[in-house]
DNA sequence: GTTGTCGGTGTACAGATGTTCACTGAAAGG
DNA sequence: CCTTTCAGTGAACATCTGTACACCGACAAC
């Protein structure tokens, strides 16, 4: 459609375009209304292309939510390699019960999400509202994601002594309060009250700490 | 169409129960799918209605949508109100740092949520997957529940000398948990997966409640 | 008993939907 | 150079969509 100067562009480069252009395209139209509200024609028709060549490329609108999915995980694997970094650098035993990790991390979390608005809209949105593989996809993915931040808490101080079961609630926990206040930054545009929200996970997260700083597990 | 015996049914009674079947039909048809994938002849062809006879209760779907809010909202006013009445039984000092008010609640939500699949299910999807107009109604009844918890948040013993903000956030980061919580009890069938999703919950609430009581509002 | 109200019906239409099929034309491969 | 591959085309289809309109017939009101 748009040649933009000399691009010899191979066969395949071509396709991987249109492809993206497939995927760019489905996230923009289910800003609002989920893929199960999504024909293959609108898709077609945002892309620039005929509604057959759509199945060169996926064969249902299912299929596509799939590669979504990864595709969207990949950004919330970013955010979770951004915040074990910092709180790694964090991992300072002078500093007051955590709170350096508890702010870098909120902010590591408001930065991606900002950053892939459409992914982890997309997340949050068919994880309750998509075709049911996706929904299953989305939810086996999350609970690796649990999984993965419980061992990376095993390392911590304080949880150092920690039943695997306690350090797997704790981490669920965790990620609870990620997607909610994922889902209450997305759900406004007014930069004021997103301060408020920020405001509100970071003193939640505090509380929270205290707990867990004086939780011993039992047997 | 089903004529039981001898019931005079005056023209009101009539058309309330109509009605009664379409917001019976919508949420079953919306079981997995969203209010946005719905069509107004699906309703029509499931009530056993011509699809024109549809505007003679409501002129959109979206606006069936907010019926569905409020009449949703009643369940969780149900439960509201059932925690409630729990704890004020266990408002016992003796008791160990409120671990009977959190079993009861739990048991209260896993309990309401059983009876109402249909009710809790409708808000968790359409709440960030509904149309606009339905998604701001049910976060101002979010809203409405934080605000109502927090007052009553205060009346208890260990949280009296808190700030009413202090108070917001710790009855945000509640909801938010029971939220989640009813999403996960309502995505599995198996009693098995759902006793370990409660102990989970069981656990968090009992780390957070170890914040909770040592926790001091500043200023 | 006449009249009006109003749920519900049936027909109709213009447009959108998923999928089929035979096609084109340029790049890839021999 | 000639052949194959294959992303994208375009027409055609049966079906579903929302909504407009004229209509019916039982209940309600007078």
């Amino acid at each position: 459609m748009i040649e933009t100067g000399a691009e010899p562009e191979s066969r395949a480069e071509r396709k991987l375009r249109t492809r993206r252009a497939i995927l760019d395209a489905t996230l923009e139209l289910c800003t609002d209304s989920s893929l199960t509200a999504l024909s293959l024609r609108q898709v077609a028709k945002q892309v620039g292309i005929v509604p057959t060549a759509f199945y060169r490329h996926f064969d249902s609108i299912e299929s596509l939510g799939l590669a979504l999915v990864e595709e969207s995980f990949d950004s919330l694997r970013d955010l979770f390699r951004d915040v074990r970094r910092n709180a790694r650098a964090d991992q300072d035993p002078s500093t007051s019960s955590g709170h350096r990790i508890v702010d870098g991390s909120i902010d590591a979390l408001v930065d991606h999400v900002h950053r892939r608005r459409d992914h982890f809209g997309f997340i949050a949105r068919e994880r309750v509202a998509g075709p049911r593989s996706v929904r299953e996809a989305i939810r086996r993915e999350i609970e690796l994601c649990e999984r993965e931040l419980a061992t990376d808490l095993a390392l911590m101080t304080g949880t150092d002594t920690w039943t695997a079961k306690d350090l797997h609630v704790l981490s669920s926990l965790f990620v609870t309060v990620l997607v909610a206040t994922a889902e209450q930054i997305l759900s406004t545009t007014r930069p004021e009250q997103e301060e408020q929200i920020v405001a509100t996970v970071r003193t939640q997260l505090r509380m929270l700490l205290i707990g867990v700083y004086q939780w011993r597990s039992e047997s």
